[in-house]
DNA sequence: TTATGTTGTCTATTTTATTAGACAAGTAGA
DNA sequence: TCTACTTGTCTAATAAAATAGACAACATAA
């Protein structure tokens, strides 16, 4: 509810206008603006403020409850469904599990899959090895209250780390399983943060709705000495969470 | 060119094609993956690999065009004009000016306007005042080599520092204008960050294209003692700029 | 010059987005 | 029950997105 925007310029935009309507709604409720339960203004209401037909907002809201953001009842109005985001904190010591305590009751993080690979030019120098090297790249959904909160790519040496998958499965915890390695302790050396559209991939699996913005995390974890450990590229839907430096 | 999407479900993103093939091939530019000079395939190669329409394709790379990221020439082809993106770091010790220098010939900040407000609730509890205290407001527009980088808003309490807007108007610099009032030195408190789509007014003083993605942060600055001095909201283009913790 | 591959421009058609209006069906309070 | 207001559903018309095909204009190298 933060812009009016005429429709007239829509063309420009590429987007079309019931998703800029419902991504104005959402902004709203994910920023706090509006709480669970709250009513939102009627459909006709909601037309003329955004200056589009009561059809081009209902597709909007439709949208919305297929998200699960709110929830429309006949002859009632819309609902607030879904609180404002939570928030992944990053700093020295980042730990999925630990981060997310108090903000969900169940947490969760699965592996998707896991494959033997040759270090690209980024991972590579983002590891410290020679582009080629053999790597070991996992893939993992992690969950909030068995909602999708982040989808991660993570990328180690295989000469380091053999047979990580393997321990990864069995108890689908990076820090338990370094400490498996050895590894007591390990922190974050650096943490570059983007935003762009989710792919399809990222879409399906993070069960987010097409066209939505993501927040790109790529980090380094380092053992205490500064090795690196890990290569991680996290993706988080940002309607659901904010990164808290 | 990393995705490959069909245009069958199209009707459900509310993203039309053309810009969903300029959002993919722009992120291969903005990450590096094509370099300033390098040549686009053509035309039809394009259109074949993102399963669309020639005249889809050349919709994509006409807005590319408009962005400045790429340049079409006839009978030659399209090729890449704008670098990939420049990092801006986020520590203990944030400085805008500091932060850019070495990736940028010239850099500004210009203040769009200032205003005296009574504090939101959000801006209270940043600020550790009470709700409705007088605040004083900056909009500002920064800039490395005249391209548009950040826009901001800054919150400052005006009873604690009085006529800072005009003192800023004359030396841009917050670090400067807050040495006028004594504060040798402070420090970044909390950022958080979190992502959304440009509105209209950003869309214009940051000279985007409608639709672009802006990384948010949300940053208080407080001094040696940890008392807030300032709250800051700057929105970054996400094409342009990544976040370095 | 010629052959080939590139972008530029035109017309036409289909599909989707948006607007417009009318009325049914549900809710809540007087 | 009655009234006023809400969401749900239908038809229809217009605007924009996307597809399809043909050919012109330009660049490059043989």
């Amino acid at each position: 509810m933060t812009k009016t925007e005429s429709s007239s310029e829509s063309h420009l935009s590429g987007v079309a206008l019931w998703r800029r309507i419902a991504d104005a709604i959402r902004l709203d409720i994910v920023g706090g603006k509006r709480q669970p339960g709250d009513r939102l203004p009627g459909e006709t209401e909601l037309a003329e403020r955004f200056s589009a037909n009561r059809h081009t907002v209902r597709r909007a809201l439709a949208a919305l409850q297929a998200e699960g953001v709110i929830r429309t009842e006949q002859g009632r109005g819309s609902f607030v469904d879904q609180a404002r985001r939570v928030s992944y904190r990053i700093g020295k010591r980042t730990r999925f599990s630990e981060n997310l305590a108090g903000q969900a009751a169940t947490i969760s993080r699965d592996m998707l899959s896991s494959r033997l690979e040759n270090a690209t030019a980024s991972v590579a120098s983002a590891l410290g090895l020679r582009a080629g090297t053999k790597v070991t790249r996992l893939e993992t959904l992690s969950s909030a209250d068995n909602r999708p909160m982040s989808r991660a790519s993570i990328w180690l040496s295989y000469a380091t780390f053999p047979d990580f998958a393997t321990r990864f499965m069995e108890n689908p915890s990076i820090t338990a399983t370094l400490a498996s390695y050895g590894i007591a302790d390990y922190a974050r050396a650096s943490t570059r943060i983007s935003a762009r559209h989710a792919d399809a991939d990222e879409t399906a699996t993070l069960k987010l709705a097409p066209g939505a913005i993501l927040l790109v995390s790529e980090a380094v974890d380092t053992d205490l000495a500064g090795k690196p450990l890990l290569y991680a590229l996290s993706r988080f839907p940002a309607d659901l969470m904010e990164l808290v430096v």
